[in-house]
DNA sequence: CTGTTAGCGCATTCAC
DNA sequence: GTGAATGCGCTAACAG
């Protein structure tokens, strides 16, 4: 390995002092244009990268990090990603790190706007951003542009944004993943049904529908297409729910396969199950207790799962690379899309233990 | 967050200087009974973490660090595992570290025989090793452990040696895995093959019993069990196989499925390509270029894979944190069983970016 | 065996 | 606008 340059060694070559390197490498300004012209010059002859370790040591400013997101309960979705984000804001405890942790209700616009507001009014460093309601986030994101204050998203990407970085999973080969396997355990042409959430208007459903293109596109020409027919739930109505299923059973006693864009499959399944139909192979999306419980019991039979944890331990990472180091990292990042079965649900978890 | 202690604090509340907890808390030796217990006791009340910043600035020993594992070749398994390894090594390139790197050929006792005597005659701070063979693992950990010199394994766990930690993957479980997926993909009571390797007396045969053991129990007391048929594959007979597969073909020609035990899966479905055979359902083990390429065609249906890159970003940082921070891991832990197919095969790779 | 102390390389700050 | 001085917490060498 080559040795390290240090901004002593840039100092030296460029003719000026270190603490002068120091402000032009920082655009802390009071730096003279000769000065500025001479270090940048030997900048680009050389490779320097900022010693990470010296640097923490000396940083006297605290940075100020807002996330903001749905309101995360332990062992669900928004949980994970926050789970992700102590995690990785514990390996930076040595530095100086003031952080705000605010949540709105997901299923609450009126919430949401007041929350992003407070946020816009705050000053910090930069932001985590959990979205689900487009036009608010859009709204958000064009302060902190203006404010030039940095921000990551987790779980989607907004369009009409420009975060530093955003980590999330690419939703439409959800759905070719989600009809691929469907496709893997019903025989050819057998009848199966795609359960949507009622819920519109926000990003979850976006997503939905992305998801619904992509499980389409992968059964385009294909027999199975025809096939296809798709039923609501609702979270709301746990009733109309069973109404509505046990209908489907009537109308498709062949019925094979059901799938569920969302996490909500363990709704489906249990009702499956008190209706005592073992046939109908079920997948849904994420690993929440409640679908772990069904796929323990066998009512699941597949999670297609993202990991939030990596989600929120990514997005901390970039954060803090970006506001101390300067560094920057590549915008979109697609996380894999995980496949947790009974059988390989004990060591998923376990993910990030490092 | 609580303010974290300093060295300085343990000293002042253990009534010893500062250089005595460094020794005690390094193992440099040289303290004193009474000493080692004030400041143990101390320690056990109080949580301290050495700043890794401030350490490794002051750190000047170089540790020796000696990774021994079979030949590595890009793009296959061992060579994701010297991915992870290089890539956390650059993580800590401020740090002092002399890295060698020894191979052997894992078809091949003899040369392991003779390599690992090799390295129980170096000198090094620790060892991460790639074990096949069982016996000859045991002594070259026996010879360590009398130089009191931590290792770590990947890939396995070898019985009868006592590593500071062992990243591997749990093969019992991915026989059952195996079973399910199998089980999901072809109607109750098909008839399906097992494919397994010829070579003995290792441990990749060890993994193969044990994929085995865990396959075979899942059926247990089904009808499937009944059509279990195994047959052995050769990775030097080429013709053999061909052979093999297309009267097997014969005899079943209702077979639905095939998985094999090891990572040579794309051997078996080039040959039902080549037999015109698409209806039987494959499912082997393992990311591997041969593999992947046979997945994207859509002849492999299902890989079964470990994620070989973080073993070894985790060896390494286990072993790191031993030497430089003194820190301890449990000792072994099962990493994820990851499924990959068709539809999510872009987005594992990409997996270890961070 | 133990306490003391000089760096480690950088960000910051304060005289100039 | 600039350069030199200061301090971060830890390690390692040295003097007792």
């Amino acid at each position: 390995m080559a040795k390290q340059v240090k901004i002593k060694d840039i100092a030296l070559m460029s003719g000026v002092s270190a603490g002068t390197v120091d402000r032009i490498i920082h655009n802390r300004g009071n730096v003279s244009a000769s000065s500025r012209k001479a270090v940048e010059a030997v900048m680009q002859k050389i490779n320097y990268r900022t010693n990470i370790h010296t640097s923490a040591i000396s940083i006297k400013k605290t940075y100020k990090l807002t996330i903001v997101m749905p309101t995360a309960t332990e062992g669900e979705y928004w949980g994970f990603i926050l789970e992700g984000i102590e995690k990785a804001l514990a390996e930076y405890s040595d530095l100086n790190l003031k952080t705000e942790f605010v949540y709105y209700n997901q299923f609450d616009v009126y919430s949401c706007a007041v929350l992003f507001e407070q946020v816009s009014e705050t000053e910090q460093d930069a932001v985590i951003i959990g979205p689900t309601f487009v036009e608010e986030t859009v709204k958000l994101c064009s302060v902190l542009d203006k404010k030039s204050t940095p921000y990551v998203f987790v779980d989607s990407v907004i369009e009409g944004t420009s975060p530093i970085a955003a980590y999330s999973i690419d939703q439409h080969a959800c759905g070719r993943l989600l009809a691929e396997s469907l496709s893997l355990m019903i025989p050819k042409g057998a009848p199966f049904v795609v359960f949507r959430s009622k819920r519109l208007g926000n990003l979850s459903a976006n997503n939905s529908v992305a998801r619904f293109e992509g499980f389409k596109e992968y059964f385009d020409g294909s027999m199975n297409a025809k096939k296809l027919s798709t039923v609501p739930i609702s979270m709301l109505d746990p009733d109309d729910n069973a109404v509505a299923v046990k209908k489907l059973l009537e109308e498709h006693p062949d019925l094979q396969g059901a799938v569920i864009l969302n996490s909500r499959g363990y709704i489906i399944s249990r009702i499956l199950e008190e209706l005592g139909n073992s046939q109908v192979h079920v997948i849904c999306f994420d690993y929440t207790i409640n679908n772990v419980k069904e796929l323990r019991k066998g009512n699941i039979d597949m999670l297609l799962c993202q990991h939030p944890q990596t989600q929120g331990f990514l997005a901390v990472n970039t954060v803090i690379k970006y506001l101390v180091y300067g560094e920057k990292t590549s915008a979109a990042h697609y996380l894999p899309i995980d496949i947790v079965m009974k059988e390989n649900v004990d060591y998923y978890q376990d993910m990030i233990s490092f």
